[in-house]
DNA sequence: TGTCTTTTTTGATATTTATCAAAAGTTTGG
DNA sequence: CCAAACTTTTGATAAATATCAAAAAAGACA
């Protein structure tokens, strides 16, 4: 494959890889190989809970979420994603154990996805790979502990105001009701928080 | 180095790395020569709230807890941390800003102790410890995500039953108190829960 | 543009868990 | 082995947020 040919689609992926650890021309070769391009409709399921997670995102444009179901069958909305972000159930593409999390998108989207195969093949063959799928996992990591910490640290009215202040653009694209989920309050209560 | 004269205390630690992949002598000497070994007593702050969180630490023998402090200056529980695991305060140390968090030993511990910039450098001369150290970081976050979600959807009677039958070895090693803080309860409701 | 659907707000009440205070029990080091 | 320090339990009350029901507002589309 000639460099010319990267589908554009791939050069915010390899922009955000490429920052860092440089990216070969036969890992970026690879990285097109073993991924394809979908297109997917607003509001399409991209995971089941009880299916395997063995694909991995990466949002050209668009956004998704990703939200389980709690025992009185509610959503709780735990992500929200969007362009050059990676979109994954977590904790099933990890372990491959079956996911207790859907993925939704959330506007009409641009995908690049990773079977978790290909993916470890090239884990295996581009040593230098996982330096950068280190660095992406520690990114997550602690963006999901910031998260976490928010749920426990803060009161409800803080953590709306916290949200407010570090992701003021989530609120245009994304409906209060799930935002009140995601922050772990229910949509009356977020209600009531904004007077 | 001669492999005879890995020190003891290294063996557990190998083994750990080993299952993930394999390490070559080359490693193993690098690990060794870039790290130290710390003796420390029981209640031993290793890492104050406000300092760089710049060591990581593998638990040869011992236990140790990673806490914060609340608004309201009581501590916080986050992490049990026992024999061969590995001990650090994420946050502070992924991201190199000022801890929130404080590491204490909670029994006299023997530690591995690796500086951050030994450990880059060790991730920049053999790629294939970037391997070790994702696999790593993903078992970790897995943990994390776990906990942060049994905090999310567990009533205080479902995370002490939850914890009771996952971890029933914490409570001959960790106080009650302690653990009231872990799971996000008051020391008197875990006691009501307890009966 | 009007109607259907979805989202947001409002009010009344219920529930879970925290907080404060103090007693009882347990551990530890001089 | 005893005194001081810490840990756990118990009781009474308070606070934060959920739940249920319904109205109001906003958005989507035919």
């Amino acid at each position: 494959m000639l460099k010319e040919d990267y589908p554009e689609a791939y050069q915010n992926l390899f922009a955000v890889f490429n920052v860092i650890h440089l990216l070969s021309d036969e890992l970026k070769a690879a990285i097109v190989n073993n991924s394809h391009l979908v297109n997917v409709k607003r509001k399409t399921i991209l995971l089941n809970a009880g299916e395997s997670s063995n694909t991995i995102y990466f949002i050209v444009s668009g956004a998704a979420r990703v939200y389980y179901l709690n025992k009185d069958g509610k959503q709780t909305n735990t992500w929200f994603l969007f362009e050059n972000e990676l979109l994954i159930s977590v904790y099933g593409f990890f372990t491959a154990q079956p996911s207790f999390e859907y993925i939704e998108t959330l506007e009409d989207s641009v995908l690049i996805a990773v079977k978790r195969e290909k993916l470890d093949e090239m884990y295996l063959q581009f040593m230098e790979f996982n330096f950068i799928g280190r660095k992406l996992t520690e990114y997550y990591y602690i963006r999901n502990e910031i998260q976490a910490n928010d749920l426990r640290m803060l009161s409800a009215k803080e953590r709306y105001g916290q949200l407010l202040k570090r992701s003021p653009q989530l609120f245009q694209r994304v409906s209060l009701g799930h935002i009140a989920s995601y922050l772990g309050i229910s949509q009356e209560t977020l209600s009531r928080i904004r007077k």
